[in-house]
DNA sequence: CCTATGACAGACA
DNA sequence: GTGTCTGCCATAG
């Protein structure tokens, strides 16, 4: 997979993943934002799909936007579901996640803002 | 350069 | 809540 060198934006995605902590998820779009690149939720996508377990990446803590576990029924859904179970995530069915209490705040004081503010703050407190 | 793909996200009906 | 449409981005051919 990664045929070389990676891009920056690869490189701090992958940095960005692993310094999520156990029991929190973050959401591709959060990622990206922290990552530097507001927006490149399908670059976070596409950095996951192509080099997940092979990265040894906490792959399993990036959900969807929707709080949603992304991957389909029998392509590592169950997997996903159930490794964010073994860290005291509570996937509810359709593996739906209660973003408002598991995800992840970089700094934190941000619970209670929409997913796009505390996306927003993230990348200010990144910047600074 | 151009098209296609993907574990996305936001806006809107 | 659901379904659809559009915009994004990185990477592969």
């Amino acid at each position: 997979m990664d045929t070389r060198r990676e891009s920056p934006f690869t490189r701090e995605a992958k940095r960005i993943i692993r310094a999520i902590p156990r029991g929190r998820v973050a959401t591709y779009g959060q990622v990206a934002a922290l990552a530097g690149r507001p927006g490149a939720a399908r670059g976070v996508a596409w950095i996951l799909h192509s080099s997940s377990a092979a990265a040894a990446l906490p792959w399993h803590r990036v959900i969807n936007g929707r709080g949603g576990i992304s991957l389909g029924r029998g392509r590592g859904f169950e997997e996903q579901r159930k490794r964010l179970a073994a860290e005291g995530v509570a996937v509810g069915r359709g593996g739906r996640v209660d973003l408002r209490r598991f995800q992840w705040e970089p700094k934190n004081g941000t619970a209670g803002l929409s997913r796009g503010a505390r996306d927003f703050i993230g990348v200010l407190l990144r910047e600074e």
